[in-house]
RNA sequence: GGGUGGUUACCCAAGUGGCUAAAGGGGCCAGACUGUAAAUCUGGUGGCUAUGCCUUCGCAGGUUCGAAUCCUGCACCACCCA
């Protein structure tokens, strides 16, 4: 096992807070000096989530932890995503049966092993334990925390303050997520700044069982390709770990320059002083995020699909075709007699549009061309003839050769 | 249980009888420009067999020549007081 000093080294990296601060070094002398790993928890409810760069941020320190020895804990809160959100304002999460649960579990499991070594690391579910639990348990658990602790907490502090709701089963999330921990006995527990109080809760339960309370290592909320906000599926601004190397490459790309030493410190492992060369004084940012962006990319598809992804990505910006043209299937009879087809009609056969009408508006727009010669449509009224092979663009980033059947 | 406010297009949000397929913003699509799918600027953003027709403003009825706007009932949401 390395060192104190070396695991240190490695594991400070795009780290916001360790609470406390000296309890995590006790932990860790002690981890080394009786070589007996620390149990490093992570958890997350399976309610049909994309895992997106945001949630790598934990997920690859928690690898880090993995890499260094450590026993990497992953809970799955099946149960409050059973439970889920009585008043129906989050559809994803109201509704959710047994099996939906089940399903998304493996489904995130499954990404989630893009990341962790699964076969390393331990997985359990919260409803294991909380599916046995009496109501008097739940109560139990109740008085370890009073109102005014949970009322200061800033996020509903807030919600109070404007006159939005906040739910009593909302105010219990944070014990239940306290009793995993103390279900698994853990030392160190992972999560958003925006953790920190859910992961301090932890500490209060604990010496209930006599356990070492955990320390809180909290990861700041990586900003999204918009590059104000979080990373988030709702909000639209995120990578999502399954994503094509195309989608992931050209994503960052997007990303204002603003955020990118947050995503070399945080998503990759590039050291941080080719991170400052990448990102001194007169260099191109452009080359920077090219890095970034192929770093990215490579630990989920390899370097050979990053390089074809940054490849692929000159080439549209810089207008040229892509090397592989997508073939699209046209069925013959929706061309007349001579072998035309009006060319809304065409583009909505295509898939690129979802109407007509809004294929109208494509060609308005000046967006649409075909042919070798790159031949602009812009009559809604033209009729395209249409012989195998004909390739049709719209946009810089729709393109596909006909193939007739 | 009582009171108040609310429900408008992908999201937020104007609109209180005709000029409203419905302001504005966000997002998204396209065009110009560029180091980029960044920024900025421009246009677009319900559907169709398309210069016309059809559908939409929580749901169901009603008043009216005419309703997102007025009336009635219902549903849902939130806040406040108990």
């Amino acid at each position: 096992m390395l060192d104190v000093q070396g695991q240190l080294e490695i594991l400070r990296r795009g780290v916001e807070q360790i609470v406390p601060q000296g309890d995590f070094l006790k932990k860790l002398e002690r981890s080394v000096r009786e070589n007996r790993p620390l149990r490093v928890k992570y958890g997350i409810d399976p309610t049909g989530i994309d895992v997106h760069l945001g949630h790598t941020v934990p997920l690859r320190k928690l690898r880090q932890f993995q890499d260094l020895g450590h026993t990497a804990v992953i809970i799955i809160g099946n149960y409050t995503a059973l439970v889920g959100d009585p008043s129906g304002r989050d559809e994803t999460r109201s509704a959710l049966t047994k099996e939906q649960v089940a399903e998304n579990a493996r489904d995130y499991l499954k990404q989630v092993g893009r990341i962790i070594d699964l076969d390393r690391a331990e997985v359990h579910h919260n409803g294991d334990w909380f599916g046995k639990w009496e109501f008097l348990d739940v109560l139990d658990l109740m008085r370890r925390m009073t109102l005014g602790q949970i009322s200061a907490r800033e996020d509903f502090a807030k919600r109070i303050a404007a006159e939005k709701p906040v739910y009593l089963h909302e105010c219990l999330y944070p014990l239940m997520q306290g009793w995993d921990s103390v279900e698994i006995n853990a030392d160190v527990e992972l999560g958003g700044t925006e953790q920190l109080f859910s992961l301090m809760v932890a500490r209060q339960l604990q010496p209930v069982r006599n356990q070492d309370p955990q320390v809180a290592m909290t990861m700041p909320i990586l900003v999204g390709t918009d590059g104000t906000r979080r990373m988030g599926k709702s909000l639209g601004n995120y990578i999502g770990v399954a994503e094509s190397p195309e989608d992931q490459f050209g994503k960052v790309m997007s990303v204002p320059d603003g955020p990118m030493a947050q995503y070399f410190t945080l998503l990759t492992d590039i050291p941080q002083a080719r991170i400052q060369e990448l990102l001194a004084e007169g260099t191109n940012p452009r080359d920077a995020k090219e890095a970034l962006g192929k770093a990215i990319v490579a630990q989920y598809h390899g370097q050979e699909a990053a390089d074809r992804a940054a490849e692929a990505f000159r080439r549209r910006s810089a207008g040229e075709d892509p090397l592989e043209i997508p073939v699209a299937y046209l069925a013959a009879d929706k061309l007349d007699a001579e072998g035309r087809i009006p060319a809304p009609n065409l583009i909505k056969e295509l898939g690129f549009a979802t109407s007509t009408s809004n294929a109208r508006r494509d060609i308005e727009g000046g967006g649409v061309n075909v042919g070798p010669r790159r031949e602009p449509v812009t009559d809604v009224k033209a009729l395209i003839y249409v012989s195998d092979g004909l390739v049709v663009r719209v946009g810089k980033r729709k393109i596909a050769e006909i193939r007739l059947v």
